[in-house]
DNA sequence: ATTTAATTTCAATAATTTTTGAAAGTACAA
DNA sequence: TTGTACTTTCAAAAATTATTGAAATTAAAT
């Protein structure tokens, strides 16, 4: 396989697994680019390389720097931006990780708190069943929560120490 | 609170948040009213609670049976079909975690071997910048894919133990 | 065999999300 | 202050995804 054939594999694979997991194609496959690539891109080479207009590249830049995943550079004497995104994928799953979390596990909590606070009606199938439902759900969302924060914490190499426990 | 605000506050915040992690609205609300029903619900009962059309009920109920969340019973003597799923959550999230290994994060592992496999060209930016990466996010992908394993099989209070350890 | 009670399918439609492109905005330089 | 080189915004259009509903299908009961 030729290097622009794999990056153009690259890119396109990472749009696919991006929708699927609720993001935007094109943002994902902005940020691929960006990781991919040695140097710092304007928007022009983004347009460029993704047939896509200046618009679109924009605003994905826009959101893609709101996640901090991606960031400016600015050139003295020249008055286009660069921008160019952290290459260290631990770094960046860990960013990912703490956004999803604040902008939604977070809220999420906060719900299941409030409907863990509806008194149960005793006898009543529906009421109980209903909060033995809630009550397991809250459990493993704060469990997956805990485990995001102890992940955003660590590092890549002691995670790997402490799976290899949990495999054994 | 009363219990049926709450039963519907569940099931829209439900449906919100699976779209957010690209899974289809209806297929999560769906699912949340079956995990929080004492007994099993008809196609009937999900139709007029949802307010959604057969149609809809029923290819919903068919990918949540593909995914191994729903469960079709059926009652000797009577012709139609009563839905029921699992409600232990941290099941669910194995199942969940299960397919989407499968389904998504499979075919990224064979796609980064590939172009992990694509030679080098020494002293070549493009090359070497395309190499780290590829490399620095197979291992990322690795690592959750194990992480992901590894959760499947373990029990929720294993886990626990585990994460606290993490944490400290 | 026919009727009946259900489920499934899928083309058409509706809703939602993404993208465009041109106008408005920004800010540097002359 | 005007021009220039760029970025941002956002209403309209396009693309994608979800939903409907009626016809086809299935299978149990008569």
């Amino acid at each position: 396989m030729e290097l622009q054939e794999a990056k153009d594999r690259f890119v396109q694979a990472w749009g696919t697994l991006a929708t699927q997991w609720g993001i935007n194609r094109t943002m994902a496959q902005i940020h691929a680019l960006l990781m991919i690539s040695p140097n710092p891109l304007t928007t022009e080479d983004l347009m460029a390389q993704l047939q896509i207009s200046r618009g679109n590249v924009s605003m994905n830049l826009r959101d893609l720097m709101d996640w901090g995943l991606v960031f400016k550079e600015l050139r003295p004497g020249e008055r286009k931006e660069y921008f160019f995104a952290e290459k260290d994928a631990w770094k960046v799953a860990k960013q990912v990780a703490k956004e999803r979390r604040r902008r939604e596990i977070e809220p999420v909590i906060k719900l299941l708190d409030e409907l863990r606070g509806v008194p149960v009606r005793a006898g009543d199938a529906d009421s109980e069943t209903f909060h033995a439902t809630i009550e397991s759900i809250s459990r493993v969302v704060n469990l997956a929560d805990g485990a995001l924060d102890a992940a955003m914490k660590a590092e890549e190499s002691l995670i790997l120490g402490t799976l290899i426990k949990l495999l054994r």
